[in-house]
DNA sequence: CACCGTGTGACAGGTCAGTGACAGATTCAA
DNA sequence: TTGAATCTGTCACTGACCTGTCACACGGTG
């Protein structure tokens, strides 16, 4: 998962993508709207954070402008005071959902995370696939129910190549899915690299991960 | 839409099925676990309602069983007593959306109209001519629902085709699709090798690749 | 019947993917 | 804070398979 954070108080924000780094996510910070918008002309994220008060304007602006050009990417809003009024014109603006600061890290990414099932369309947030059952928010993965370990990289790998099976995932991609722009300098290999370490795990599972050549890979279930 | 119902109380589905057709969409009724399996490996449906207790077995088998192949069909459930229990576990198995009996035949075709909306949206650009599915986005092409596997060049070439079907794209035309500056010196002889390929792995699939000797090729469905 | 454009099998690069070893980074427990 | 254990990603090498050329067969057209 690649998210956009825009926050300017470097505190909370660093804080919060330790956090969800180490979960697997991919964390972009911007410090400004204009620092946003060019983010988010550089690359597309599956969610994004957004505080309200920044230095060079307002968050709700950005999101403005964003649904005005039809991006609906989740936006999740962030501020330190809420009436019910700015409540109210937020979400009507098109924001996804809000958290008033200071908040539980926990909290936060347990909504993200919600944010993004939602955007996949998946209900349950449990994955059977062949002999495996995958457990995002739990973060568990089991093989004929005996659970596999897998490091932060697999799982966010293995989580991609889940939400869309069935489908070539090219290189590219899951490259942004997995790595931020804070991983600069990360090969391509790597990819080559996890996806041969998943297979060894997943091996005996039903479920394999096919390679096209110069396409990309693809999870599907065994015939 | 192709909608197959699982119930095995008679008065309720005949009553369902009149109100489904007559506004369209064409049902068929299993009344049975393996009824249904049947029906189910026979041919691919747009919308499954599932009853879960049925004189065979449980829906919920079925759906588990389903997901376990890959098969995301979406899968509304059907059933008359529901606990909250029973509500999140069906959905973890997979199952789309959940309908309490007895209910309004109305709320059950906007639902199955909902979930069938959504599916297409996932789908997005696929295209379907004759027994074949091509998907751009995923990079996936089916006969008859069976992944044909193309490498990087055949892809693009029958993207091209499939996009100007009907129409006679000259041989020039495909070399500058598929291939850039980079790819300097290769010769027009490549695009008859790549023709030939595409034609073996469309074989049997109602889509053929017609020459026009001088002119170039043309992709269309037979009659 | 000759010609030109097309079909096709075999083959030789060449590119891309798989993999083992390793070093730096990070985490975790004392 | 230190040290052990694990995770991360690079490098270099090997191997597989796609790619595109060549050569030749085929077939319609004039």
């Amino acid at each position: 998962m690649r998210l956009l954070l825009v926050e300017d108080t470097l505190d909370v924000a660093e804080a919060v993508i330790i956090r969800l780094e180490r979960s697997g996510i991919a964390c972009d910070l911007a410090r400004t709207v204009e620092e946003a918008r060019g983010y988010l002309e550089a690359q597309p994220y599956d969610v994004i954070v957004l505080d309200i008060n920044l230095p060079d304007g307002l968050g709700t602006d950005l999101l403005r402008d964003m649904r005005a050009k039809g991006d609906r990417t989740p936006v999740m809003m962030l501020t330190a005071q809420f009436s019910v009024d700015d409540r109210v014109s937020t979400l009507n603006l098109g924001a996804d959902d809000y958290l008033v600061k200071p908040f539980d890290q926990r909290e936060l990414e347990a909504r993200v995370r919600a944010l993004y099932r939602r955007e996949q369309g998946d209900k349950g947030n449990e994955i059977t696939l062949g002999t495996l059952t995958f457990n995002p928010t739990a973060k568990v993965l089991r093989k004929e129910g005996v659970p596999v370990t897998l490091t932060r990289r697999e799982f966010s790998l293995l989580e991609l190549l889940i939400r869309n099976r069935g489908s070539v995932m090219s290189k590219d991609r899951l490259y942004e899915g997995l790595f931020s722009f804070n991983d600069a300098e990360v090969g391509l290999n790597a990819i080559e690299l996890y996806i041969g370490r998943l297979r060894k795990k997943l091996a005996g599972s039903k479920v394999h991960i096919e390679t096209l050549r110069g396409l990309g890979y693809k999870l599907d279930v065994d015939a």
